[in-house]
DNA sequence: CTGAAAGCGCTTACAG
DNA sequence: CTGAAAGCGCTTACAG
C-alpha cells in the first residue's frame, strides 16, 4: 500500500539502508546520491513510517505533556495555553511532537503515564504544574526520566523552570504599598501548589519591610481556583473593612475578587495579580498594575531545558538544572 | 534491557503470541492461561512497546489535533481548553492518545500535519477551528483521510459537529431586545470563520423578526479576535451613540467592548456573547446573559463521531456526520 | 561512500 | 486453545 523506504530503494538505484542515511542527512552520502534520492522521494511522495522509525532507532521524537487533574480551574486559566504555546513553539522547531496526558484522577493519569513511558512513546516529560507529594512525579524521578517540571515542587532534586515566586509576591506587594495600601490582603488558594506559597512569603516579606503590621488576619486560601470562591471571600473581607487591597495569587480568582471590589461601597481598592503574558492595552482590567510572568517563556525554556538532558543523558544522576525565567511588574493606567 | 513479550513468554511458559493475545484480552485464549500470563506480566512489570505495536498493526491509537495558526488570540479564548477538555475525556476513556500540532504559519503546519498522516503516527484528526479555503483541510480531504472538524467549514463534504451558530446568534439578539434594545449592534471578528458570519446572519433574522430597522450599519468585524479591537470599536460606535446593545460573537471581543461600555455614559447597555462553558454564578460578568455553547459535549462528539469514522471506514465515500450540539441562553442576573 | 544483514518488539494469518 | 513463522518499515553496526 503505502510507499516505503524500499520503493524508494529500488528507483535510485541505492540499498535501503543508504535512504535511511540521506533521510538522516548523514555527511557519509555523496551530494550526488543524496540528490536523486531525495528527487525520488519526492516523486513518489515518500513519508517515514513514523513507528517504525522509533522502534528501530529508539527514539520516539516525542515530548509527553502531563497535565494536571482535569478540572475547570486549570483548563480555565490562561497560563495553561500561554504555557502551552512556548513548548510548542520550541518542541516543534526541533521535530518533536507533543502527545497530551492527563485523567480524572489520580490513578489514571499515572496509569497512563506509565504507559507513555514504559512504552517508549516519549523520551521525556514535561510537567506543566507543580504540586507537594506528586505520586506522578514521585515516579518518574524514581526511575530516572527525563523530566522537567513547571514550577517548583517540594522536592528539588529535580529539572524545573519556574518565576522566582517569592520575589514577585514581594514585589507585587510592593507596588501596592507605594499606592498607599496599609492593609493588603493576600489571596491564595491550593496551598499544594508551592506558588501560592511562595507568593505568599514574598507579601509577608513585603510588609515587613515597609513595617506594616501583619497582627491580623491578611492571608486567605479559597479551596477552588474558581472565580466564585474568589468573589464570596472578597465580599466577606471587604464587608469587615480589614482591607484596602488585593494580592492575588491566580487570575481566574483575581476575577471574583474583582467583581466583589466593584460591587462593593470601595471600589477604587487596588487589586494586583499574576498574568502568564503581558495583557494588551485595553485588555478589561489595563488600569490594574501586574506581574508578566512569561509563561510563554516558560513553556520554551522548559523544552531546551528536556533537549539538554537528553543529550547528556548518559551523565545523569546528581545534576539538575533549576532555571529562573524574569518577570516584570506591568503598571496600570492609572497610577493613583 | 527494558522487559519484552518475549521474556513474558519465557516465563509464563508459552509463546508470544499467546502473550499479544493476552494483552489484546483475546476470547480465545483460557482463562488459566491469561491469569497465567498477567501475573508474570505484573512481575515483570512488563509494557507493550507502543512502536513495536503501531508498526504491526498498522494502528497508532493515536489522534491528531489540528489547532488553528498559532496565535495570542486562539490559545487565550477559553474556548480551546474547554473543547480539549472534552477530547480529552472522551479519546483516553478509549485508550487512545493525543498529538498536538500548530505552527508559525500554514506551510509549517501542513507540513507537520503530513508528516504525521503519511508517517501513520494518527489514525485520525480533529480539527479545533474551521475557516474558509483552508488548505490543511482541503488537504487531508482529498486523501480522504479521517477527519473531523469542530465547526462548519465551508466544504460541507467533511465530518463535523457545531452549534447551529445562526440559531443561537438569534437567540443571543433576541433576548437583547426582549431587554428593550431597539438598535442592537453585532461585533464579529474574522469573517474567514463561518460562526462569525452564520451568528450574524441569526442576529440579522432577529432584527427583521421584531420588526426593527436594519437600514443603519450595524455590524462590525474587528480584524483580530483580541480585546483592544474590541475596546476600540466600542469605544466609535459607543461614541456615535448608535448603539444600544451588543452580540459579541468572541468572548475575548466582549472583554474589550463591555470595558468600553463601563467607561462611557451608558454603562448600563447589555452586552451579550457566547461561552463555551455554563459561567460560574460570580464570574465576574455574571449579570450579563450569554449562550452556552457546550464546549465540552463538542469536543466530546468529535471524538465519537471519528471512532464512528473509524469503525466503518471501509464503507466511506459519501457519507458525512453532521452532529449539531445544543446551545442554550443563560440569563444574566440583573434582568431589567 | 555504500550495501547486506540483523534486529527493534510487536501482531496476525495459518495450521493444528 | 496455542504455536511457529512471517512480516510491519525502519536503523545501525560491520564490512568493504
Amino acid at each position: 500500500m503505502a510507499v516505503t523506504i524500499k520503493d524508494v530503494a529500488r528507483l535510485a538505484n541505492v540499498s535501503p539502508s543508504t535512504v535511511s542515511r540521506v533521510i538522516a542527512d548523514n555527511p557519509s552520502i555523496s551530494t550526488a546520491t543524496k540528490r536523486r534520492v531525495r528527487r525520488i522521494m519526492d516523486e513518489l511522495n515518500y513519508y517515514p513510517n513514523l513507528s517504525a522509525r522509533s522502534l528501530a532507532s529508539k527514539k520516539s521524537q516525542t515530548i509527553g505533556l502531563v497535565l494536571p487533574q482535569a478540572s475547570d480551574a486549570f483548563y480555565q486559566n490562561p497560563f495553561f495555553p500561554t504555557v502551552m504555546r512556548g513548548i510548542n513553539e520550541a518542541s516543534s522547531s526541533k521535530g518533536y511532537g507533543l502527545l497530551i496526558s492527563t485523567g480524572q484522577n489520580e490513578e489514571d493519569r499515572l496509569s497512563h503515564i506509565q504507559r507513555m513511558v514504559y512504552g517508549k512513546q516519549v523520551e521525556g516529560l514535561i510537567f506543566l504544574y507543580a504540586m507537594v507529594n506528586d505520586p506522578i512525579l514521585e515516579f518518574v524521578s524514581s526511575i530516572n526520566f527525563p523530566v522537567v517540571v513547571i514550577g517548583s515542587p517540594d522536592n528539588s532534586q529535580v529539572n524545573l523552570v519556574d518565576n522566582d515566586n517569592e520575589l514577585i509576591g514581594k514585589q507585587a506587594t510592593k507596588a501596592l504599598i507605594e499606592k498607599g495600601c496599609r492593609k493588603p490582603v493576600y489571596i491564595g488558594g491550593d496551598e499544594k501548589q508551592p506558588f501560592i506559597h511562595n507568593r505568599e512569603l514574598g507579601f509577608k516579606a513585603a510588609l515587613k519591610e515597609a513595617h506594616l503590621p501583619s497582627d491580623h488576619q491578611n492571608s486567605f486560601h479559597p479551596k477552588s481556583f474558581m472565580p466564585d470562591e474568589g468573589y464570596a471571600l472578597a465580599k466577606q473581607i471587604l464587608a469587615k473593612g480589614e482591607a484596602d487591597g488585593f494580592v492575588v495569587a491566580d487570575q481566574l480568582v483575581a476575577r471574583g475578587v474583582r467583581h466583589a471590589i466593584a460591587q462593593s461601597q470601595q471600589a477604587d481598592i487596588p487589586l494586583i495579580t499574576f498574568k502568564p503574558y503581558a495583557p494588551s492595552l485595553y485588555t478589561g482590567h489595563a488600569t490594574e498594575a501586574c506581574m508578566n510572568l512569561h509563561g510563554q517563556t516558560l513553556g520554551e525554556q522548559a523544552v531546551y531545558i528536556l533537549f539538554d538532558v537528553l543529550r547528556d543523558e548518559e551523565n545523569k544522576g546528581q545534576r539538575y538544572i533549576h532555571e529562573i525565567v524574569k518577570s516584570e511588574l506591568i503598571p496600570g493606567l492609572n497610577q493613583q
